[in-house]
DNA sequence: AACGATTTGTTCGTATGTATC
DNA sequence: TGATACATACGAACAAATCGT
């Protein structure tokens, strides 16, 4: 009796799921059905589906039914390339569409903003000084799959970077034509950490509204071959369906397995 | 109408939080006294507050109250080191030390087993084959950080790396040992994912028991000159209180932040 | 050590709203 | 449109943990 009820109840359901009684995407039996099988209350067998839901085990659709959630195949993000990223946008798609997946980018958003604490601390800038923000809402077969945002210091506009105050997509790549522009990137670091989403990321990744779900956030920071910091980017991405690679010395090329889809958080355009 | 009660509790306290109104640490409001402001019902105001839990901005106490959870120092892991990691273990322990926190290994509970299917295919080996497997707990400040479990081909053993299967601290590390019996490690691929916790792993980290707070699993093969794979580290951790860093190409030194704390994932004895 | 007050945890019952088929 | 199934909200009672007296 050391558990209480809606525990057992959701032990119960979790082992039938975990041993294959119930297979993925199979309904549970209705919770007026529970409330028989388990002689508890609609409450308490709601309770035990919260705990379930919580897990992230099934999934409830008003008017249909509690389902087992089916797991996706997740995308694979390769973090380590060439610190010269010219190519990296091709491997994008070269990788995603060898994966059978269809890439889009949103036209990016274009803002001139002043630096928070946490940009100008990433790039060395004082706060309030002016940043040029872009932002991008990335799709793979037009399932939402990341939310991306690069600052750059407004210097580089002065030094001839006119586009990135353009609200177009610059085709190749925006480290590739800043590298064009004299600024090119010769290393980069990136911080990888999970949160809990905030409400438009919730809403646009379409994760369920009880916040179970939290986001990987990468912060990459690129360098010039003087050491100076020029640009800062953040992606955001649901941590349900990603996976990220690093490679480090030599590693033999490996033939990415046949549900795996590969993309590098660079591709900005 | 639009949003329900309990939702509009939740985010009017979320923001109280985040404004600052309720500092960290301290109480919300008793379960009566939210009936009061919010004119709901003692069930409604669970439902907010367990919305809040779920999302890890409250944390309620049997007996005592509801309070905001406070924040950790993460604690941050290079991913992207030099592949004969023989120096790995040294800056894991100045730069842990450096941080004023002790680290904390476990005596290694090293098992033969026969590979299942991840281990396996992650070492190109036949699945049934015999592995060595070696599992540590690390800890920092005696806090609980992470669980660690390597797998490497019974074959390492026969060509020579006979302390592999004694279960005892490997001073250095086992790729700077295995490096000195002529297996050098020349690369490396990490894989990062996020998952719900299993039972071991919520005890042992003392996660919330409603499974709310996820862990990172990194997995790292290792590979020698000849293309071959020689290792499999399985690393867990809290993805509350951990941060990862990778360097690519030429990426200044910088000041580890004083709230830091840097190590890396193998400094497996 | 015992007790009462306070606070959250569990479980029931009931009614109504909303989404889906 | 009706039936079904989950979502929200109310009220009530008792259990369990905590703290101070």
């Amino acid at each position: 009796m050391a558990e209480p009820m809606y525990r057992q109840i959701a032990e119960d359901l979790r082992g039938k799921i975990e041993v294959g009684e119930i297979v993925q995407g199979a309904q549970l039996p209705t919770e007026i059905e529970l409330m028989d099988q388990y002689d508890a209350s609609r409450n308490t067998v709601r309770d035990a589906i919260k705990l379930l839901t919580t897990r992230g085990l099934v999934e409830a659709r008003a008017g249909q039914g509690t389902f087992v959630v089916e797991k996706v195949n997740p995308f694979v993000t390769i973090l380590t390339g060439e610190p010269d990223a010219g190519v990296e946008t091709d491997i994008y798609i070269a990788e995603v569409k060898a994966g059978g997946r269809e890439p889009h980018n949103s036209t990016p958003r274009v803002e001139i903003q002043t630096a928070n604490a946490v940009v100008a601390d990433s790039l060395r800038i004082d706060e309030g000084d002016q940043v040029v923000s872009r932002h991008q809402e990335r799709f793979i077969d037009r399932t939402p799959w990341s939310l991306q945002t690069s600052f750059y210091p407004m210097s580089l506009v002065d030094k001839g970077a006119t586009r990135l105050i353009q609200a177009t997509d610059i085709a190749g790549g925006a480290v590739a034509y800043l590298a064009g522009k004299g600024m090119k990137q010769v290393g980069y670091r990136d911080s990888i950490s999970v949160r809990a989403p905030d409400d438009h990321e919730q809403a646009f990744f379409k994760l369920p509204s009880d916040g179970r779900v939290p986001v990987f956030e990468i912060f990459r920071v690129g360098f010039l071959d003087d050491g100076s910091r020029f640009r800062l980017t953040i992606t955001v991405c649901p941590s349900d369906r990603n996976r990220f690679l690093i490679k480090v010395g030599e590693v033999p090329a490996t033939v990415a397995p046949h549900d795996a889809t590969v993309a590098t958080p660079d591709s900005q355009g």
